[in-house]
DNA sequence: TTTCTAAAAAACCTTTCAGTTAAATAACCT
DNA sequence: AGGTTATTTAACTGAAAGGTTTTTTAGAAA
């Protein structure tokens, strides 16, 4: 169903596994092998969640015999990037506001916090 | 099953129909009615997409009557961005490297442009 | 050719998800 | 009290997610 890009990278990204191999797969290439080695999970199951990862656009496949080794493709994670940017005000704004009451309360009570 | 914060708030943001509620709710606070308005859906539904996103921590909700108005949380996307930052550099080199593959072209082919 | 290894596909199961309609809550307004 | 409005809860459904085991495919090596 959710057939639009930003739905299909959000929830490729929504499980800890599949991050998990993206950050494994930051620091270079890796097999499908050397990529379930760390989780307790049967080798089809990772086979599935990097299949999702390849339908997200997140990670591409090459062939060298017979492994197929597995690349990070960050494009889609440009886009999470320019969604969330549109929201970034808010958390920026939220910050400003602590910081200005923190501020007020030193004003306030400059020695507040000695007690 | 303890699921882990920004596992719940990827999946939260993995839906459209939540994703325009945000978009809404970034405008200023709204009730459930106002929100559901757009969608061509029934009211329970936008009821349990409010609640997934209260559950990420994405919304909050006060009491005025009979009206329980949502508004925006920003502090889950802020984690969202911290996590997508140990990634940036990758795009950003894909950037650079589209940049110089244009300026390669540019070198041998100087007039490209203009056919 | 046979055999080993890496990975994917198939078939299946169970849980979660996104939606529905119908009933319950809660606060306001006569 | 009785009725209207706003929203949630309950009970149900169908489809998708995430896992399993077993079977295929593909290439390497013997």
């Amino acid at each position: 169903m959710p057939e639009d890009r930003l739905s299909t990278t959000l929830s490729a990204l929504a499980d800890p596994t599949r991050r998990a191999i993206l950050a494994r797969l930051s620091l270079g290439e890796a097999s499908v092998g050397e990529l379930a080695e760390p989780f307790e999970m049967s080798l089809p199951a990772v086979s599935k969640h990097l299949k999702v990862l390849e339908r997200a656009g997140l990670i591409s496949r090459g062939r060298e015999a017979q492994w197929r080794p597995c690349r990070l493709e960050a494009a889609p994670l440009r886009d999470v990037n320019s969604w969330l940017d549109s929201y970034r005000r808010f958390w920026e704004e939220k910050f400003d506001r602590l910081d200005a009451y923190l501020q007020e309360l030193q004003k306030v009570d400059p020695d507040a916090e000695k007690n």
